[in-house]
DNA sequence: TGGGTATAGCACTTTTTAGTGCGTAATTGT
DNA sequence: ACAATTACGCACTAAAAAGTGCTATACCCA
C-alpha cells in the first residue's frame, strides 16, 4: 500500500522522524560502522531500538547492511546512495542544533537545550 | 530543567520532530498565516494539534503568536528570527521528499512514496 | 561443562503522541 | 432570541513509539 503526501517534507520526515533516526545516520555519515561500533556511539539507544531503526531504514533504502558470514556475528550499515542524498540536510540539522543551544558541555561534548518542561506552570507552581 | 544532549542533530530534531512541526512550518516560511489559513492548507491536523503544536514552537522561539483584540479572535503565526534560520533546511526537506517518491497526483499535488505496511509479511500473509 | 562473543528476535509493558468531543468568549447579522 | 464566527482550553480515549527482559546462535577458550 502507498501512503500519500501532500507537500515532500511530510515524506521525509516519516523517514528520518523518530528518537534515533536522525541520530543513527548522522553517525553513518562518514563511515561504515558495524552494530556494535554505533551502540557505543549512541550510549542511550537500546539493543532493540538500534536494530528496529536500522531495519526500516533499510527497507526504505537509505542503509545497506552487509553480513559477514563468521560467528560471532559481523555486520556493518553503511549509507546508500539515497541515503548519502540526506548527508547535506544531515549535517545542517547538526549544525543548527549545535547552534541553537543554551550551553554546552566540556565533558562529553553534550549540549544543552532550554526544554518544555519549564512551561505551563501556574503562578503557584513557580 | 535543561536537557542534554549529545549531539545537534538531537536538539533540532527535538523542535522540528513529530507528525506536525515540520509541515506547519513549511506552511509559514514565506508568508504569516491565521490559524484558519493553517489549518485550511493542512486538512488532516486537528484544531488541538495545531494550537498545542503552535504553542510548542512558541516556547521554543521559533514562531510568533500575534493576538489581534478583537472578536472573533483573529491570531496570526509567523516565524522569528530563529525560526527563519531554519527555512534552508525546511526547503531542503521539502525538496528532499518531492524528489523521492515513486509518484506525484496530479490532483492536490500528493505525493506517495512506498511505505513499510507492505514489509514483514509471513509468505502466508501475502 | 560452562562463560564470553555479536547480533537480533519475541512477548510484553510503559511512555509519548495524537485524536475526539464538548464547552466558552464577545460581537455581528437575522 | 439566537445562530454564526474564531481560537482555544479541557477531560478523556486511542494509537504509535520506545523500553524491558529473555532467548537463540555457533564458535572459541579456560
Amino acid at each position: 500500500m502507498a501512503k500519500t503526501y501532500n507537500i515532500g517534507v511530510e515524506a521525509t520526515m516519516e523517514i528520518i522522524g523518530g528518537k534515533w533516526k536522525a541520530i543513527i545516520l548522522c553517525h553513518l555519515r562518514h563511515a561504515t560502522m558495524r552494530t556494535s561500533e554505533l551502540k557505543r556511539a549512541i550510549p542511550q539507544i537500546t539493543q532493540k531500538m538500534l536494530t528496529q531503526q536500522l531495519r526500516e531504514l533499510e527497507d526504505d533504502g537509505i542503509v545497506n547492511r552487509h553480513v559477514y558470514e563468521q560467528v560471532p556475528p559481523k555486520v556493518e550499515y553503511s549509507l546508500t546512495k539515497r541515503g548519502e542524498s540526506l548527508n547535506k540536510i544531515l549535517n545542517q540539522l547538526c549544525t543548527w542544533g549545535e547552534e541553537n543551544i543554551d550551553e554546552r558541555r566540556s565533558e562529553g561534548e553534550s549540549i544543552e537545550l532550554r526544554h518544555r518542561d519549564d512551561v505551563n506552570l501556574t503562578p503557584s507552581q513557580q
